[in-house]
Order: structure tokens, then sequence, then C-alpha cells
DNA sequence: GAACGGATTTCAAACGTTTTCGTAAAATTT
DNA sequence: AAATTTTACGAAAACGTTTGAAATCCGTTC
């Protein structure tokens, strides 16, 4: 059975609210009793129910996170970035995942608005970003919750968020490999809802303006490709036509690691060597760009830097009187250079 | 400002009760009442409070989960397989990490119990492995709170638990090893507290001697490395230490993909051949295993299957009766062959 | 020896629900 | 028309906590 005020109070033999106010330290409170009271919660090991704690509105000391996605080496790393931060303070994280579904999110949304957290870290679903339906965050904003979103922004939407500077960090990438000797290059990006990809791609023609190469349509692959193996097939085989069709491609963007595996593994198969024959770039430095053969170079967006930015944003929020208006942070990327840019010689 | 049955039965003109009741579906409340106020709740898009729900000790509909890492491919998929079963159920997925710590486990425990979720998923962290102390399971178990372990197990605890079975399916894996031609084996693994490491390494052991295979003690490294980065080289290091001190090993056992990948660094690195001159052969099938060069052949642990079926014992745990017996449920490991254990011919 | 005042403790309301019990009005039976 | 049952609703308690107001105690003071 649990130890309740209730429980206590009758068996020192005192009220409710003595116990209550000696718990938490009221001076109302004689020391004596006070002690008497924290020494018998602590032998019992009393916990505050947070129910009644939160249907007091008081604070639960813990905040909500909500990813599109699990299996996600980037989303996961954030996550320990927020964790890193939150622990340190003492909060709590509990994590939720949308699935990228829209209505998942709303829903997960939904219940952490019932008052389980005192603020929530959203990284936006890819169903959200395509209906541009943004109500559910508009009524977290009314009810002031506090919220921060990262990675997946979207413009016209006073909110709290942290981003890298995809536009900026596709030029830089591109750039490079034009640098190191590209003429003719390929991007692989997502569906144009996606910002994050869109904002990439954005980036890569830009680059390719600037340096006077001309842009070849055939060129961009689009691709609806989850990292999930059978879409990742689906890609290679889509990536394989596009290199028969413009088989001088030299130097290749994507805009993820996965991308770009798919894009070492068909240019093997297809007896290119990489980077000799083509140069292969790729944005989100995780585990598989290190141990891809050849190994990728990459654009790193600094997951767990991003969640404790996020997480220290968040926090800051929810100390700030109302009404102050919503910041943007962008982290730096980093360009982390490994053996598919190399240039002998 | 949140609607509440207060709220709506001022605005209609009747009582909390009867407003409560009439959207319980209660046949004590007419037709006409129960539709008006069903309408009214509808339009004004009303959610009962969940604290309250649960102060009144109701159902949330919601399970926690704890996972000792985020940043960990086979954690996620055991997530990604929870939450499949738990949507398709109507329950929410609340989701934390123990960070590998005592401590950590023990606070998530505390916080779920306060009474937030309906069930408890739980993978123990390395740390409460480690000091054997179970108490905080004692705990919840006392208190009647549904409770599966998934992955990492201890013997001696009665607690629903599912897992797989690491001693045949390494015995499986080291006999692959041994049919591909290889003699000289060695393994890769953590340290002995970890059961599911120490599991695989007897199921090594045991299949070495069935095979009259003899046992040599510089041939298992125990590497307390973890999967990050620096961890990794360090591990790379001494590997590469063993394989100088023991020239003529043809056939690796690696506890984990990064383990494993490490290996087939180190040994492109020296010059030796995968798999014509060493084979390697390693547990969990994720991305890694497909993206190394050459490929890894491994022990695929069916991460989603085993998060479906946990979260299925959960389920029906819940919906149990007291007092009935803890269960076990293995998951069939299947051997997932690659290039790294081909042999010519 | 009654009134004062400070220190300590208790009362009671409130948070949003559900649910038991009670009761007035309506419908049914005599 | 009186007695009984049914129907429809409301009052209030309970879940565990906080908190401002009220009450009690005890040692001073005049």
């Amino acid at each position: 059975m649990r130890m309740t005020l209730k429980n206590m109070a009758q068996e020192l033999g005192i009220s409710i609210s003595t116990v209550s106010k000696a718990l938490n330290g009221n001076p109302e409170i004689s020391q004596n009793t006070r002690e008497l009271v924290q020494a018998f919660a602590k032998q019992h090991n009393y916990r505050p129910n947070h129910m009644a704690l939160r249907l007091k509105s008081k604070k639960t000391k813990t905040i909500g996170v909500i990813v599109p996605e699990i299996v996600h080496e980037f989303f996961s790393k954030v996550i320990r970035g927020i964790e890193a931060v939150a622990d340190a303070e003492g909060y709590n994280v509990l994590i939720s995942v949308s699935n990228e579904s829209y209505e998942k999110e709303v829903l997960v949304l939904e219940l952490y608005a019932e008052g389980i957290i005192d603020g929530i870290i959203l990284g936006l679903s890819g169903e959200t970003l395509q209906k541009a339906d943004f109500e559910h965050l508009t009524e977290v904003q009314a009810r002031d919750i506090p919220l921060v979103l990262f990675d997946r922004y979207t413009e016209n939407l006073g909110v709290d968020r942290v981003r890298i500077d995809d536009f900026q960090s596709s030029i830089q990438a591109t750039e490079h490999l034009i640098e190191a000797g590209a003429r003719k290059l390929a991007v692989i990006t997502t569906p144009a809802f996606m910002t994050v990809g869109e904002q990439r791609l954005n980036g890569f023609c830009t680059a390719l303006n600037q340096h006077n190469i001309p842009l070849d349509d055939r060129c961009i692959l689009r691709t609806e490709a989850t990292r999930k193996p059978e879409d990742i097939q689906q890609l290679e085989v889509q990536l394989r036509e596009l290199l028969k069709e413009v088989p001088d491609v030299d130097g290749i963007l994507a805009v993820n690691e996965y991308f770009g595996a798919a894009a070492i593994n068909v240019l093997r198969s297809m007896g290119r060597k990489v980077p000799q024959q083509v140069k292969v770039i790729t944005f989100s430095d995780g585990i598989l760009s290190k141990n891809t053969f050849p190994s990728m170079s990459t654009v790193s967006q600094h997951g767990e830097l991003m969640g404790r930015t996020t997480a220290r944003m968040l926090l800051d929020r929810m100390d700030k009187a109302e009404g102050v208006p919503p910041q943007e942070q962008i982290i730096q990327t980093e360009l982390i250079l490994r053996e598919s840019t190399e240039t002998d010689g």
C-alpha cells in the first residue's frame, strides 16, 4: 500500500496539512514536528502522487519529447543530448514516437497536454509537414505549454526552434564535391514537402549556379524511400537507371546516410570506383558513413548538440515571462572528410 | 481555457454528474440529454483530464518502456515493435532511457509507478545487472504494476520476460564458422555481468568443445567498450594486438555489430582478407552488417518481433488475474548469411 | 486573572473526475 | 384516485495534494 499524506497524518496523530507543510519546509511548522514528519516520511519512503500534484497544477519536472521515428540514429542522438541537459537540471524525459503520422502526433501532443509534462520538444512528422496543418501546435501554445521545435521546421509559425542551416551546409558540401573535381553532379533527395531535404536541394542548385555548372534535371533524384531495406532497394534501382542514363556523373550528394550508402553500393556493383571516378558526400554523420567502404565524407549535423541546445531553449522558455517572442537557433554543421571524396595526389 | 465537466454542466444548466454520466453512456440518462451533452462536448472538444482520471485510479491506456540506451538500433527496433502492438490496441507508449544507470532506472520506475502508466516494459540497465540489485523490481511487483522484462534478464527473479536463446544461437553461429572452415576461433564479448554476452560466450565455448576444437584463452577478448567511437577505437587496438599475438585466427564471433565492424576494419587494415583468410560473424542484424565491406553474416535477433511479443505479453498480463505465475517467451533467432563467411566454391 | 500576541496546528476548499445513494416527477399498476 | 414502479436527474463523497484562513496553545503583560 502506498504512503499518502493522510496515511502519515493518521499514524503520527497530526493533521494532513501539518504533514504537507512539514514536508515542504513551511516555516509555520515547528522544527520538532518538521523533523519528526520528515524522518517518518523518509523512513516509509513516501513519494507525493504525481497525479494529485498535477491536479493542483503543480510542476512535474518532466519534459516530453516527440520524434517522428525511433529507429533513426540522428533522432536518437538528439534525444541523448536532451537527456543530458534534462538530467543535469533534474528533469525527467518522456519520449514518444509519432511514426511520421499527423494523427499520432496530435494524439501524443494531447496526451502531453493533459498535464503530464511541463514542456514539449517536437520534431514534426512528415505527414504534418505535408498537410501543413499546424493547428495542434497553436492549440498547445494557446494553453501556454512551452514548446520547442527541432530539425524539421516551418516558416510562418511563431514558435521556438533549433535547426541547422540546411541551405548553407548543402552549398558547402556541394562545393566540396566541385573542389574535389566533380563536374557532373547528381543529388538524391526527398519529396518537396520535407523542408529539410528541399533546403538541401536548393543549396545544391545554388552551388552549381555559382560555379557555372549546368544543372541536368535528370540528375535530381527525388525519392520517397524511407530507410527501410525494401525502400532502399527500390532506390538503388532508380539510381542505377539514372547512372545508366547519365553515365558521366562524377559527384553525388545524398541528403542522408542511407541514400549515400545506397549510392556507394550501386556504384560498386556497376564497377565505378569511389572516389576515383565518382565522389560521394552525404548528410548526417552516423555509424554508416564511418563503416561503408569506402567511408563517406559527410556533413555532421551534431545531433547531440542539437538536442542539448533544444533542451536548453525549452528550459529557458519555461521560466520566461509569457509574450517573449519566439527564438531561433542555428546549429553549425561541420564537414567531415573521409575516403569517398579523396583526391589522389 | 480547458473544457471541464463543471464547465459544461454550468453552460448546459445541468449537474456535473449528469454530464459525466451522459458522456459515459450511462443508461440512467435520457437519450435526449445524452445526445445534447455529447454533442456539446464534441463541439467544444472536451477531453477528460488524465490526472483526475488516474486520481480515481482509472486506467490510463498508456504503457511505459525503459531502455538502457537510445542510440541503439536493436532497442529502437524493439520499441518499434512495442509501438505497433500498442497502437493497434489503442495504447499510448511512453519511453524513457536509463542510460545504463541503476539510479536512473530506479528513478524512472518510480516516475512510472506514480501512476502515469498501466504497465511497464523494461530492459535492464548494465549497472543493475552488475549490482544484481532488483529490489526496485520487487517493489513494482508488490504494487501490482504489470511488468515485463525483455532481452536482458536475470534468473532468480519471478517476472515475465521475453528473450532470445543467446546460448543456442551462439552455438549455431560458432558452428557456422566451423563449417565454413574456421579452426582457430576468437570471440569478442562484453564483461561477465552482461548476461547476454556471457551466454553468447558460453555458447561459443560449448560449440568449440563439441567440435573438439581447443579453446585458446588469448582468443577471448572481453571488452568494456560501448558503441561510442572512442571506445571502438580502443577495442580496435586490443583486437590488433590479439591478432598479432595469435596470427592464425581464422574465425571471429562478435557479440554485436559494432564489434564485428571493428573486426572487419582491423582485418582489412592488417591486410587479411575477409572471408578468404578470416571469417566473421556477429550478433544483431542491423544496418551495419549490411553495409560493411564485406557485408557481415549475423544472428538476427528480430528486435521488432521481440518488441511485439513483449507488448503482447504485457497486455496479457494486464488483464490476467493476480497470482498467475510469470511466463518466459523465447524469440527464435535466424542466421543471416552474407559475404563475411562465404566459402569460395 | 483576563486579555494579548506569537507560534503552531488544524480546517476546509479546491483541482476534475466517477459513482453511490437519494429523490422528484412521470408512468404504470391497482 | 391511490399506490407503486420507473425514469431521470442531482448531491455529495472520494482520490492525494496545497494553501489561506481560522483555531488553539502557551507564555506575557497589565
